[in-house]
DNA sequence: TGTTAGCACTCTGCCTCATTGAGTGCTAAT
DNA sequence: ATTAGCACTCAATGAGGCAGAGTGCTAACA
């Protein structure tokens, strides 16, 4: 799509100004500005003839006649691709990444929360931690309790410290001994198949066996489904939202609005953030290579982190396309490398 | 404070008339808007003197010279309590409110969000539900699991079907047998006491007789009481933050920003919910009557939920000043008996 | 042939000024 | 006690003019 070879060094050069002034200061940029600024020896006359040329080819675009250019979103594209310097992390900035995760957080969730909150308060943009979507293979065990004579307690343990639980009630007499075989059958079956296959016909069996009523059995094969795809389902970490409004591309309220809104959605949100990035790698998705439309402003940074390649998430931060790629990158970087460490601790060497 | 008598029947009038007008129009109303729309057989001119009667008494402002009047926070805190008109809802927002609660809903924090999303949607501004405080006298039971060889599962189950469990792991041999009976200590204590006060020298009794280590004891301990902690813990559902955008008092960016991050910060919320509503009333915060700076603007109401009065939790709509208070106090009392009789229905009749 | 100085032109942003309209307060008449 | 009338105030609106930033084009230069 891109023609590698379009651009010589030279108009590289005048694109990269470009962008890295109007990521900056927001305003077009003329001209005159990288004449003077990067003294790259050429006079503005002929600087004005080649953002003619990177105009016609799109890279960049003029808001009207007399103002300077600012990229388009090819321009960018070309810029991640090609042009931008990482830019690495101030060393007081790192410090104070370092600080913030060092704290020894048990739960797993406040970890992605709190990983969320400091790529927010780092970049300045809004940030999103997706967390790994456990398959059903790591099911680790199944609980059975009796609470009371008309409550059963469904307990499901995931690998990584995961717990899941869901309470049912019914009228029929169940003893602590039904339980306890009940819980060893659903153990046994599922170190083979999965739970979701044991339905009416082994629950039958078993009811014969165990002498447990099918409803009852049926109740609680449901719940120990539901606890599973509660395992299975990856929760959002949106921090930072109101960002967005430090910016001046959103200073009209109507489109502020609706970006609030677009990020108030969940779905949208996973669906924003689904990550194409091969392992280490960092994805980018400039202004209209997102689908939706109310997007056509905003870029996406992802990456995604997590033990092996199994068991991934996804971290990844939304700002306006006008976004300090260079310095969000190597954030983004700094804090997979934290999250995998301390993923690694809290999960451990668990299959 | 605010002394009964000191408006007459006429300037009553006219103050509701300046009220309802401006919760309309948003805009500052003048002497003229009043004579001609509600006509009382006043002049203008009339109107204009008892105006300036009201503005003396602090019911009134006005933005600038030539401009119309605009209530003040006293202003509206006699509106509520004494001229305000409560306005039912319609037949058809009924319907749709009804229809929405309508499908049964399992789980109390889905019921919960739901409840929040409906009010928020019906009256147009941000809403705020706030579940239950569960008390530490109605937990119900407590199990611990031996998960494998070096961890334990702790369950602590409470009154309405509400589970958390906290898994942990140790390095030492622990029997299933022994968490049997430890499981039935803790139970026994629990009738008893509160499980914070058993510490270190019950533990260590505990530890002769069943004899698990005294750090496996502790750290189950604690689990317990975390698990507590989390059940007692309230979940705050905020829904439709976005809709104060709507409203040209929040048109400054500037501004709104601030209550957009103010409205991200949970325990600002919790703290602004804190109703001091008595059962079944509606209780209004007022602009300034909130303490917190940055709320001078912004009005909550409340009103509590559940049943019996134990077990209550809290409704609330956050808006401008300026709303429409007789629309939204009709809206959050009807949502809050569709809620009671939902919970009343899920938790039965749970003691 | 590539580069650049110079110039005419364009467009936005900002300032000023005048006008309009909504509203008030006061006074005098009813 | 009420109100018509009038002078006054202030915000909002829009037109006109100016300054500044930037462009495209042309012609001259190395």
């Amino acid at each position: 799509m891109v023609w590698e070879n379009e651009l010589n060094e030279r108009k590289r050069t005048i694109l990269k100004s470009i962008i890295d002034n109007y990521i900056e200061s927001a305003q077009p940029v003329g001209s005159r500005t990288i004449a003077r600024k990067h003294d790259l020896g050429l006079g503005s006359a002929t600087i004005r003839n080649e953002m003619a040329d990177l105009e016609e080819l799109g890279y960049i675009t003029q808001p009207h006649t007399s103002a300077g250019r600012i990229p388009s979103d090819k321009g960018y594209r070309f810029y991640v691709d090609n042009l931008m310097q990482v830019q690495s992390l101030a060393q007081e900035e790192m410090m104070r990444i370092r600080k913030a995760m060092d704290e020894r957080i048990e739960e797993i969730n406040k970890l992605f929360r709190k990983a969320s909150h400091i790529i927010s308060k780092i970049t300045g943009y809004t940030s999103v931690v997706v967390s790994p979507q456990l398959s059903r293979t790591r099911i680790k065990s199944i609980q059975l309790l009796k609470i009371d004579e008309k409550s059963i307690l469904v307990v499901v343990v995931a690998g990584g410290g995961i717990v899941k639980n869901k309470l049912i009630h019914h009228d029929q007499v169940v003893e602590e001994a039904q339980l306890a075989k009940l819980t060893q059958a659903a153990n046994l079956f599922l170190a083979d198949k999965t739970i979701g296959q044991m339905t009416m016909p082994v629950a039958v069996e078993l009811q014969r066996e165990i002498n447990i009523p099918a409803e009852v059995i049926l109740a609680i094969l449901e719940s120990v489904d539901e606890c599973i795809r509660k395992i299975e389902t990856v929760d959002i970490y949106l921090e930072g939202v109101t960002n967005i409004l430090n910016y001046p591309e959103f200073s009209d309220l109507i489109k502020a609005r609706e970006v609030l809104d677009l990020l108030s959605e969940e779905d949208v949100i996973s669906d924003m953030v689904r990550s194409a990035a091969k392992k280490h790698q960092v994805d980018f998705r400039i202004g209209s290579e997102n689908q939706i439309d109310e997007m056509k402003d905003l870029s996406v940074i992802t990456t995604s982190y997590g033990v092996e390649g199994k068991n991934v998430g996804t971290i990844g931060v939304i700002g306006p396309t006008r976004m300090t790629y260079g310095k969000v990158v190597s954030s983004i970087q700094y804090i997979r490398e934290l999250l995998n460490k301390e993923i690694l601790r809290l999960f451990g060497d668990d299959p």
